[in-house]
DNA sequence: GACCCTCTGGAACGACGTTCCAGCTTGACA
DNA sequence: TGTCAAGCTGGAACGTCGTTCCAGAGGGTC
């Protein structure tokens, strides 16, 4: 009864996976993964902690299913496009489509880590692996080497997306609203920094610490996808 | 007095921050990330927990200090070889430093996103960075092109390594001893659940499930290496 | 001997993940 | 329509964690 004059009408939409997975992205985006709790997960879905764990078996899968929800998503772009594009320009379209979930989500980045660490090639990674393989496929690729191809892709686009999603995040914290000011004031700190470091230490990256400044995140993120592609064909083509 | 008894000759040597990072990576090793506490740390050092926080700030700078503990031993291969190599040689050699340690210590893999999260360009990677940017300067790339190639070298070896860790961690956790034996049955493993994927949706995974058997880690590892060297000379070297 | 500063380690606090369980809702069957 | 089991809910409670607090030990200096 109580219940019934609080929610007159319809009774609330059911508890489902699907509605806490999404909200745990949501409450992942907005106050990061330390806000993620079940006890705030439980109010933002006006119940108790106890009713989650009827339908998700703890926090473990709560992350894995928030992270194969994103990343799902991201690496859709694939199919729906015109498909007259080349091999590399999807293989670039998929890539983006990771780097902008990444930087879309900040704390992507670390969980991708951790599925990859606690089930490696279980949920995530054939999603990524079959959509980057196709286009490897596609180019002129020999099939002895379409697994060591894939993988570099894959690590690469990882290990790159991760780390600027870091940098991202970082910016936008600095300054709260995330704009070009505080993007540019955020480089203008990394660039100062590399500059005070030991010369007899880090030659080489004071050497390069100007060269951060105006730097433009998926500009050098797209320049190392052409460069492994072009790594793959002049190792892998026909008459090599 | 009741110390005196139980510690009777000499007292214990006193507690460092040094001591408290090399009990803490200790730690990790033998029990993993999760059984890392202060208690069993504490308890490990045969202290309280208040005493390790007069050293260390908190867990964050713990796991931070070991990290880069690990990184700076593994990175080190560098400078003490013959330097008689070519720059080629010497990042597969600095790459290998690194894959090595990720195997070496499982955890390292998801401490390293997690740092290069929450501090991007502050404590590790700078080092990584540099030992990496040293050979690509003493190859014949133009200084233009110092940050997008070096960049793309540390983001392969991070990703790359971070998965080669997560698969040989599965893989130990199979058979409680690692040994070759236990791998192979690994490989079988994920070979065969490959092959049991749904064939309209991930076509090229299971056309690549057999070349997953009898893989050697290492192997494939360097086979990007090689790839993304062959991607930077093919692309940045002159007359191009 | 009195003092202070560095350092210790046990107790205590708040928050978390997780478990437990009493009770509500719902649909099927008599 | 009444009854009952199963699905589902949500609040209370448990154990453990990171962290803080603090009374006091140790060792050097006037």
């Amino acid at each position: 009864m109580a219940t019934r004059s609080r929610r007159p009408e319809r009774r609330q939409e059911p508890l489902s996976r699907e509605r806490i997975v999404e909200a745990a992205v949501e409450l992942l985006d907005t106050v990061g993964e330390r806000g993620l709790t079940f006890r705030a997960l439980a109010q933002h879905l006006s119940t108790g902690p106890g009713a989650i764990y009827w339908h998700i078996t703890g926090k473990d899968e709560l992350l894995g299913a928030a992270t194969e929800a994103v990343v799902a998503a991201a690496v859709a772009v694939e199919p729906s496009g015109r498909t007259a594009d080349s091999p590399e320009d999807t293989v670039r379209a998929v890539a983006l489509g990771l780097f902008d979930a990444t930087e879309a989500h900040p704390w992507l980045a670390m969980q991708l880590a951790m599925q990859l660490s606690r089930t490696p090639w279980a949920t995530v990674a054939p999603r990524i692996f079959e959509s980057l393989g196709r286009q490897v496929r596609a180019m002129d690729v020999p099939e002895a080497h379409w697994f060591t191809a894939t993988s570099a892709l894959m690590h690469y686009i990882l290990g790159a997306a991760g780390q600027n999603a870091a940098n991202s995040a970082s910016a936008a914290r600095a300054g709260l609203t995330g704009g070009d000011v505080d993007r540019d004031a955020f480089l203008d700190t990394v660039s100062a920094a590399w500059e005070a470091l030991d010369p007899e230490e880090y030659p080489f990256i004071r050497a390069v610490a100007n060269q951060v400044r105006g730097h433009d995140d998926r500009e050098q993120f797209l320049a190392g996808i052409t460069l492994v592609l072009a790594g793959i064909t002049a190792h892998h083509r026909p008459g090599h």
